[in-house]
DNA sequence: TTCCTTGCAAACGATTTGCATTGGA
DNA sequence: TCCAATGCAAATCGTTTGCAAGGAA
């Protein structure tokens, strides 16, 4: 299930925008609470004690994505990947299997994020972007491959 | 079209891997060459002078994939994004717009990019996970989004 | 000739949507 | 009661593949 804390975080957030926090979406909110790393819809599924539809977890997902509760992510084989949004989880990285396209959350010592930080601000100023985040992905190929 | 050297570096290249460099292929790779950073598949379909069908655009893309003179790139809206790979283009990273998902490219100094290394190399390290290549995505909106 | 490449159409997998039903405030 | 949420089936979209025709070595 999802901590608690998570769990309430999320209730007032969705109660502040006026959306229901329903069974199904809290099932997915568990579901992804309880991943190592970003998962897809259909692992996602796979791991619901009850079972839920793709249509309603896709469904589910947008409302949570757009409620800026979970994030998406394509960096892979095919399939998007959800996530709980940084706001919940804290800020982190991923090392991305290259080989069977499973992703991992990593996360960094303040100095090093700092030393980010600093990079992106430079690389953004110098272009006409507004840099509102960043992501470090590491591709190579994790234990189970390599073995 | 594409620039005389990188033509050359491709069809060396192929010629070794004993893969051909035919007119479809060539308009593939000039057709990226010309692009300020990764694109969509039908993006790329509509720059090229001759009319390709998607079928034999994604054929060639992937058989210059695997000869390792394009680099897919999932992070966006849906559709993968190709480029040439870095040995032709230089080691850079992207801004990825949020708002409408264009993807451009970006350099970074050789100092930051150094520190960058030093990083994945001390992250990767720590875990059990064998690191190839590193990519920094910097998320925001683009200036036409902006306005 | 012989093998690789291309076009076209059909097949696929991931994701979205229309519509009727169900459920919660 | 009433609108939002859900399930199911059909539709879309990006991408892949089978197969027959075209080309280069």
């Amino acid at each position: 299930m999802t901590n608690a804390q998570t769990d309430k975080q999320v209730a007032h957030r969705l109660s502040d925008l006026g959306v229901r926090y329903t069974a199904g979406r809290r099932a997915v909110v568990a579901g992804l609470a309880n991943g190592e790393g970003p998962m897809t819809v259909t692992e996602l599924q796979s791991t619901l004690s009850v079972p839920i539809p793709l249509s309603s977890l896709y469904r589910s997902l947008s409302v949570l994505s757009e409620a800026g509760i979970v994030s998406p992510h394509h960096s892979g084989h095919g399939a998007t990947r959800f996530e709980l949004a940084e706001w919940l989880t804290g800020h982190h990285h991923h090392l991305v299997c290259v080989s069977c396209g499973s992703v991992n959350d990593i996360e960094i010592s303040s100095d090093h994020e700092q030393g980010l930080k600093d990079l992106v601000s430079a690389l953004a100023a110098g272009s006409d972007f507004a840099a509102t985040d960043h992501s470090l992905e590491i591709d190579g190929e994790c234990r189970e491959c390599r073995r």
